[in-house]
DNA sequence: GATGCAAGTCAACGCGTGTTGATAAGCGGG
DNA sequence: CCCGCTTATCAACACGCGTTGACTTGCATC
């Protein structure tokens, strides 16, 4: 016999590194402690941070391992028509249930995406491996709409898994992936936002907003 | 004279709950540390403690503050016809500026919401608070589409608050507001799910939410 | 003036955290 | 036999956290 429940399966870095994708798929990077994941794989705790040199690289690790597994394959094969059906169904199955379905990475770092420590490593995620593809999928110039539908994806998972709002969990499974399914579809044929004017979110105010109420 | 630029004003302990909401709104509970607010509100560490009980407590004074200040009277005061541009309009304008705008216990809620200690007071807010409202303004007999419209919003803020996607704090904000609109709208408009066995269809909310402590 | 009570401060405790130095076990090659 | 390497463990450190007890200040009342 070589594996059981996947506790004592494989090298002890594997384990560790299975441990913690388990761990921070449901819980933040903040609240997961590395002696949470160093008995969840039965190693001492200064392991885990001997062979991945710190916590923050163990949670890289984690995310570029679940990219570079399913990250850009599964989205650029999936027919771009399949594309709305296929994100909700991403999303709301992954969130359903207890190990982390496809979207891995992406619960990973919705869950720690208040985190400070983590908030690099997830804005890059966000960024550079997800936003970009799905705009390229989409076969749009800019990455405006999207976001939009990276939003609503991020909102469902965080309603479902972070909250765990029994209005959102309770919710007809078909009927939400149709649903959001059509929001993504929607999204995606929203009229494309004017070209240039580099507008943020910094200090300086507009001063030009409408505000009638 | 007595108050000047809010470090100083009013007594110490409005000073205390002032700070709190300010680090609230862009931290998460987790991260955010009673010396820091002490700090901010000019008072020694032990007595912010002192004078809310805890520091769970006082992060539910803060939400229930704000609830009470501009919660359920602003959402149910606005015209249903108007409530997509409304909501868009506070989500995006919110996420936008340091302090907290409108929608402020909403934000809180948001950068807590994978904070484990602080779940129970964000989940309690999030069902009592903000989808029984919008459900009933809505005129909707369950409140699924209502968990679709607060997906999006608690996805839209995550985006540009919590992660800080460039791609998301960039865009031109009459457009995002709009586009926010439009599937705010078409949520709202969405097919009814299913009858649930397991829900009651009667007016009655569930309203049983685990409370801390 | 003495008393009582709230407002506020100081130092410190207990705890959990990520991290590190010293050390031992397993093992392949000179 | 001994060396050198990776793998892994133990104990402990330094730090920040929420929290608590003892104490001081201010103010009103008797």
């Amino acid at each position: 016999m070589s594996q059981s429940t996947s506790r004592d399966a494989g090298t002890a870095k594997e384990r560790i590194l299975n441990a913690a994708l388990m761990r921070f798929s449901c819980q933040s990077y903040d609240s997961t402690s590395l002696r949470e994941i160093a008995s969840d794989a039965m190693v001492d705790v200064s392991y885990v941070h001997r062979a991945f040199g710190s916590k923050i690289r163990l949670f890289q690790d984690v995310l570029h391992t679940l990219v570079a597994r399913d990250g850009p394959a599964e989205i650029l094969s999936v027919p771009r028509a399949e594309l709305p059906q296929y994100l909700a169904r991403q999303v709301v199955t992954s969130s359903s249930q207890t190990g982390p379905g496809r979207m891995g990475a992406f619960e990973i770092a919705m869950q720690s995406s208040t985190s400070p420590e983590a908030r690099a490593a997830v804005l890059h995620f966000v960024e550079n491996d997800f936003l970009e593809h799905l705009t390229r999928k989409l076969g749009h110039e800019d990455s405006a709409r999207a976001v939009l539908i990276t939003a609503l994806l991020a909102g469902v998972d965080i309603m479902r898994s972070a909250v765990g709002s029994r209005s959102a969990t309770t919710l007809d499974s078909a009927w939400l992936q149709d649903s959001i399914a059509r929001m993504i579809t929607y999204a995606a044929e929203m009229p494309p936002p004017p070209p240039d004017r580099t507008e943020g979110i910094d200090g300086a105010a507009p001063a030009e907003v409408k505000d009638s109420s």
